[in-house]
DNA sequence: CAGTGAGCGAGCTTCCGCTTGACTT
């Protein structure tokens, strides 16, 4: 048996340093935690110094048995979870529940899984830092308690099943305050001037821009038509050169961002591929705040730099972190071989994997020069001058191999377009032919709607959640229905553009799409209603710089500086008074808004959030007569849905006639609107208003649709025309009665057997199989089919709920 | 004795951070 064992968070972690460790180690994994507060209210005794009461989930069990079993046979036991808060507390964990003797047990540290880091580590051993410890249970219990305080205040003044937290609610926060920012923006036109020039030889024509805008469309009409007969000189030419700089390497948060921007992965997919390459060890672990990189991989990007690209590419490095909440307990994302410029895998893996290799590379590599012209024009009839960019890239250093993208609101301030091109060779004095001058209406633009990423980006600055909650935060928020992530199609607008050419100015107007958005984040009316009900009774909570506040208070109790029951103590007391307070004094939530009066019926109408979502209703509650209810589609909501919009929403759905002796009804539904006929779904085509179809068209559309899923079938088996081959959105698909069944890859369509589809219907685990045999389960919860293997842990869990 | 108001029933939901599979859709 192995003298000494060694335990690490991650089972990937491990194997790696096993090999670097001679057969006197075994390396094994605690799997993250393996102990938490009970999930029951008693869980923290508030009463009694904020005493916990821990147990090992059902699912770390058999982590925990096997551990100590190795724990006991083991000369000595080395915690080596990570460096941080969260690593020290597991350590401790570790030690107690596992049963470890002070004498036998080590506790040491290292940031990056290199050979020689974790031979250092295990010469410096040291012993568990109790004030780190205490930081945790600090942040821990505080979490609890603000969760299991607030949640179930909402359940009592909004509704069941929602919750409350430090981190979730700001985040909800930031979404409910930018769409409110968004909605009270204005917009406002001014008009752009923009020159064409040409020197005289031929292809020398460049752009140039007035740095001012007009506000007033006589102004800038003014401007050109004093340009008519003027006169364009070159007054300055001032050539300057510039630098940039590559990005750090990857950390979480800038690799979401990235990953976003440029492959269009959502966080949750980012995460889910940067595992897969992580524990196929192509990259180093995925969940980290460090820009750090270590001396060896140092080494490494700067051998494969002058192996590829040359010595004058090279530039060696270090970065230091800009966030304050930084943690740095391991290397930032980086592969793990530079020399893997690329890897075998699946093209979602090689896609992260470049991003994550040029990042890297690209972050030791040389600054890119260039050298910026800019002229200034001279108009003969005003004193505005016209100024002209050009950049020429003297040399690409970094930018040979990557190039980082913009977010949406790094450039908010107004339209622009402004390219920097190459400039013609222009001397001073130099006199220029107007080949083209325009003056554009353009509007200055709201600020930019979030994506998951740039709110991942804003939690970081703002020092809210960690490297593996970012994306877990972002889908509770969704799953608890506060926001969702969602299209939306924008409405037309008009714009004036005025051009002088050949001597005269014309006007025409022109339409662009505004408001169009891909993916972003919105508010609903639940996640409004719930934020403004956080916001007015417990201000402190979802203030943004509440974590900010406690993470130095948790500081000084790591430093040793704080008792960390005191400070909790000055936290809870008021806290829970105010819980009690909201509990006993608050009014029920509710949003309900009165939008006017019907005119056909005379009857109030108002909206407001029901119990399957947001409403609009004609009539009152206690009306003899019912009231009326229509539901709210995509894109409306209470704060802003306005009467006219409201009452638009009792038109639908609408009955437009029969065919086949079947009528057809046109709705709006969550993939918009459709015709339904004999239980089947049709879309109307884009453009089409469902107001306006007419039977005619319904029948056209059904007809249409028919046929194209008639085109669609590849081929019906003769043995049964229930089982057919079709063409589907990602290829073709196998429709067997109401199965789906997907085709295995590499096989040939047509050689496709009746007894093949027969085989598959068989393996597909979706087959609505004989689901009643064998299951007697009294509750058919979720959980109970889940976890059939502890069947042992839910029976005593239940006994000692009895007592 | 009838009507009214208050309380109870009986179980559920929920936090943040650290880790992977094992599930289903």
């Amino acid at each position: 048996m192995a003298k000494n064992l060694l335990i690490v968070e991650s089972p990937a972690k491990a194997k790696t340093i096993e090999g670097y460790l001679g057969s006197d180690f075994l390396v094994k994994s605690s799997y993250g935690h393996i102990r938490d507060l009970v999930k029951t209210d008693d869980a923290i005794d508030t009463e009694n110094k904020f005493k916990q009461k821990y147990e090992v989930p059902s699912d770390k069990k058999a982590v925990v048995s096997e551990l100590k079993k190795l724990a006991k046979e083991a000369e000595t036991v080395w915690l080596a979870s990570d460096e941080d808060r969260e690593g020290e507390a597991i350590s401790w964990h570790l030690f107690d529940t596992l049963g470890l003797k002070e004498d036998k047990t080590k506790r040491i540290v290292f940031h990056e899984i290199t050979k020689p880091a974790i031979l250092k580590a295990i010469e410096s051993p040291r012993k568990i830092d109790y004030n780190l410890v205490n930081a945790q249970q600090a942040r821990r219990v505080l979490d609890r308690l603000v969760g299991f305080e607030l949640s179930p205040v909402l359940w009592r003044k909004v509704k069941p099943s929602l919750s409350a937290g430090r981190v979730q609610s700001v985040a909800v926060r930031l979404i409910v305050e930018r769409e409110r920012d968004i909605n009270k923006f204005n917009a406002e036109a001014s008009f752009k001037i923009v020159a064409i020039f040409n020197t005289g030889k031929a292809r020398e024509s460049f752009k140039a821009e007035l740095p001012q805008r007009f506000a007033k469309k006589d102004e800038a009409e003014k401007f050109l038509n004093d340009c008519i007969e003027a006169a364009y000189s070159v007054t300055n030419l001032e050539k300057k050169p510039a630098k940039r700089n590559p990005s750090a390497p990857f950390t979480t948060s800038t690799l979401q961002q990235e990953a976003s921007r440029k492959l269009g992965y959502s966080v949750a997919r980012t995460m889910q591929v940067a595992q897969r390459l992580y524990e196929a060890g192509h990259i180093t672990y995925m969940r980290t705040d460090s820009v750090n990189l270590s001396d060896t991989a140092i080494q490494g990007a700067q051998d494969e730099i002058l192996k590829a690209y040359g010595e004058k590419y090279h530039k060696k490095r270090q970065y230091k972190t800009k966030s304050s909440g930084a943690q740095e307990a391991h290397e930032a994302i980086r592969p793990t071989y530079f020399a893997n410029h690329s890897i075998s895998a699946e093209p979602s893996e090689v896609r992260l994997y470049e991003l994550i290799w040029k990042r890297a590379i690209a972050s030791q590599m040389s600054e890119a020069e260039f050298e910026k012209t800019v002229a200034k024009i001279a108009v003969s009839t005003r004193n505005e001058e016209l100024t002209a960019t050009g950049e020429i890239m003297k040399f690409d250093g970094f930018l040979k191999v990557y190039m980082e993208s913009l977010d949406d609101d790094q450039d908010n301030t107004l339209d622009d377009d402004t390219d920097n091109t190459l400039l013609p060779p222009l001397e001073v004095g130099q006199s220029l032919n107007l080949t083209e001058m325009t003056a554009t209406e353009r509007f200055s633009r709201p600020p930019a709607r979030f994506t998951e990423a740039s709110l991942v980006k804003k939690l970081e600055e703002l020092g809210i959640g960690r490297p593996s909650t970012y994306a877990p935060t972002i889908s509770t928020i969704q799953n608890r229905g506060y926001v969702v992530k969602e299209d939306r199609d924008g409405k037309p607008r008009d714009y004036k553009v005025l051009t002088l050419s050949s001597g005269s100015v014309a006007e025409v107007t022109k339409t662009e799409m505004t408001g169009v958005e891909r993916n972003k984040m919105f508010p609903t009316d639940i996640g409004v209603l719930v934020n403004d009900f956080l916001v007015e009774h417990f201000k402190g909570i979802v203030d943004f710089n509440f974590t900010a506040k406690v993470e130095r208070e948790f500081d000084e109790i790591a430093q040793g500086n704080k008792e960390w029951t005191d400070m909790l103590e000055n936290f809870y007391r008021p806290f829970h008074h105010e819980v009690e307070d909201t509990l006993e004094n608050a009014e029920r939530a509710s949003h309900e808004r009165e939008l006017g009066v019907d005119p056909v019926s005379g009857k109030p109408v108002s909206v407001r959030v029901g119990r399957f979502g947001p409403l609009v209703q004609i009539g009152a509650q206690d009306d003899e007569e019912k009231p009326v209810f229509a539901s709210l589609r995509k894109g409306q909501m209470i704060e802003t849905i306005t009467f006219e919009e409201a009452m638009e929403l009792f038109k639908l759905p609408k009955k437009v006639g029969e065919f086949e002796e079947k009528e057809m009804t046109v709705a709006i539904g969550r993939f918009g609107p459709y015709i339904r006929h004999n239980s089947a779904f049709y879309s109307l085509p884009k453009g089409l208003d469902p107001l306006d179809v007419t039977q005619e068209q319904a029948i056209e559309i059904i007809k249409e649709k028919r046929q194209k899923d008639i085109e669609k079938i590849i081929r019906v088996f003769d043995e049964n025309p229930e089982a057919q081959i079709e063409n589907g959105r990602w290829g073709p698909f196998v429709r067997f009665g109401k199965q789906n069944l997907k085709i295995p890859k590499g096989t040939d369509v047509n050689a496709i057997t009746y007894a093949d589809v027969l085989k598959w219907a068989e393996e597909d685990p979706k087959a609505p199989k004989s689901k009643t045999a064998g299951k007697t389960t009294k509750s058919p919860s979720k959980k109970t089919g889940a976890k059939k293997t502890t069947a042992k842990k839910s029976s005593t869990k239940t006994a000692t709920k009895k007592k």
